[in-house]
DNA sequence: CATGAATGAGCTTTCATTCAT
DNA sequence: TATGAATGAAAGCTCATTCAT
């Protein structure tokens, strides 16, 4: 039996977070098929199942809305990135699992992944202020992976990490947005390994 | 006494050259400026030194002076890219240099390279477009440039060609982005090579 | 313990013509300091310490808190006005004692004066109704107070009353809107007698 | 014959001076009879015979219209009023032209006199900005012929000329305010006698 | 009585594009 | 060709009001 509601026992906090979760989702779809720019505020209310002024409630504008779709994105990976590097010793397999995660999860959502490859690049406004907040955090996961594995003596130690780290990210990336923009539906997560085998070993026959 | 201009004697070519390219670089620089949805057309008429109007008189919309910024670019690369395929002969060598004239021309024309690296990326509909006009292109050339060093034996044989040229392209253009968003001011082109490196030999100690 | 509320046992009238107070005292505050318009009822409310729904159960709208501010500060002004014709004799010291009263009641609530002399001034339609309402009293006192001075030979019998009253009127809420517009706070209530002593005996030197 | 329009025979001034004249004209009815607040920018440009976009080419803001508005009868009223000054030697006649010449223009204009009795103060800021514009130099006006009187030994030399001005002003402007509220229709101009007789001489009898 | 989350109509302003000159 | 005044559709956001709890 489902205990009374009491002020002790107020309203599950689910309710809140609910709405605020459709709104999030469903501006992520509405985003993802007409582009931020062109997506009322309007449209995301309808696929949210609320009306106009209730996102309002949850989200301060158009733009905040964006910005927590990508926070939350990032804050997630980041998280998952620290879990990996946690429970795996070995740097190249760092990286390998690191590469494998950013290709899942982009892999497993479309719409987001249309957000974060496409919406989120169209402006240096929000790409300054993305960069700033979360993205910059990855690369420098990256880059203390290598240079972990540097030290380690895995990997060469005359290379710049930073540059290890930009052309890490910048083959993913490239995997991901040719991935969205492909009209064959392939397999996303599975190019990680094609990536990184690269990255590791070059493209040089010995 | 200048001779009056009519329809049988019309402006010289140069003149509506002159014209059009006045107003390509003035949106390359207001674009790069406010970004192109925040953009006016009246901004990049002003700046061209032109009437509002002038402007479809040489371009049938804002969006087509986007897409004309992005022809022009890929277009030149393309032919100086096929230029030094013409001229090296070294699959390796061919690469490194296609890599740097691909950062040089960014490095060379920060407007441009904003409007290449953010503006033309924000939205699914101009990438895909884009994607089928030139940058395919772009991209089957390094793809072609591989295979054929896979051929002489140079590249190893087991990889992608299709995935190789993804790691090549990702691999700049994040040299390219996040040059454009860093407050720092640094050479471009030389991280052509660095990344070369990686992407020829791995990042592996051997 | 204090005993439990039932509908039998209403809460003493006091608490709801405290809460209806607390409305019209923060509605005055939130109007004046931001004007009618401008003003939210969720600030009201806030201000006033209760939800915003709440006010809707003390008053039907928006307006009808304005209409409410106004029809008590008449109906007070009124009702002193009134004592005064009762207890003083001479017409030109009944109309002193009303201007006094006038500007003193102004003077003593700065937020009250300013919906008074301005928000209640930004509407036709308002001013109609108000004229209606409790103001055209007002003036019909003075107007009825002048000709009794009249009819006592005290005052000049060819000038019309209703005219006499507007002047009358009209200069102390002039005195009343400059004051509030003016950023030197000086007294309010001195300038009746300044007034009405250009009213009774004009400017013109003997 | 209309002679041909050249280069050197531009359109007419009277095309733009027209469309504002128009917009301007509008605004005024519009204001007046639905109020500034409830006035939408559409219904003025409706009203003016022009689209939309075209009031936004001729005034910044909704706001700037009823600023427009305002200025151009108050910088009218100020040089007529000016002009009384240069022609009427004794400072009587000069305030009683003064007070005619206020209301035979509001009287001559009831939507201006709306917008000026009503309109322009329902809002502190409003009334604020408009008062240090132009109402201040109105009173100052009066103030300063005022003054003039009193040296001339025809006005009571202990009276403050401030508090004479806003009584003058006063009465002038109640007279307007009732005028426009009154369902009857009378004449407004004549008033301006009555008004000063009384603000002259007084309403006490000798 | 009290709450406050939800509603959705409403409006100013912008700006790409047109077209008469 | 060139101009730039005029157009008018479009949308983000606010806020008075309601109503389920």
């Amino acid at each position: 039996m489902r205990p009374a509601r009491t002020t002790l026992n107020p309203a599950p906090r689910t309710q809140i977070a609910d709405k605020r979760e459709a709104i999030l989702r469903a501006a992520t779809k509405v985003f993802a098929e007409s582009g931020y720019f062109n997506s009322k505020v309007a449209d995301v209310a309808r696929v949210a199942g609320v009306a106009d002024g209730t996102v309002y409630l949850y989200f301060k504008s158009k733009e905040e809305i964006l910005r927590s779709i990508f926070d939350r994105g990032v804050t997630e990976v980041l998280s998952e990135a620290r879990a990996i590097i946690e429970e795996v010793a070995d740097a190249r397999e760092r990286l390998r699992r690191i590469a494998r995660l950013h290709l899942e999860r982009l892999g497993a959502d479309r719409d987001l992944a249309i957000v974060f490859q496409v919406e989120l690049r169209g402006s240096t406004k929000f790409m300054e202020e993305f960069s700033a907040a979360g993205f910059a955090e990855y690369l420098r996961l990256i880059r203390d992976t290598f240079e972990e594995g540097q030290r380690a003596g895995v990997f060469r130690p005359e290379l710049n990490a930073k540059i290890v780290a930009k052309v890490f990210f910048g083959a993913l990336d490239e995997m991901a947005t040719n991935w969205i923009l492909s009209r064959r539906r392939y397999k996303l997560a599975p190019l990680a390994d094609a990536a990184l085998d690269i990255i590791l070993d070059g493209v040089c026959a010995r």
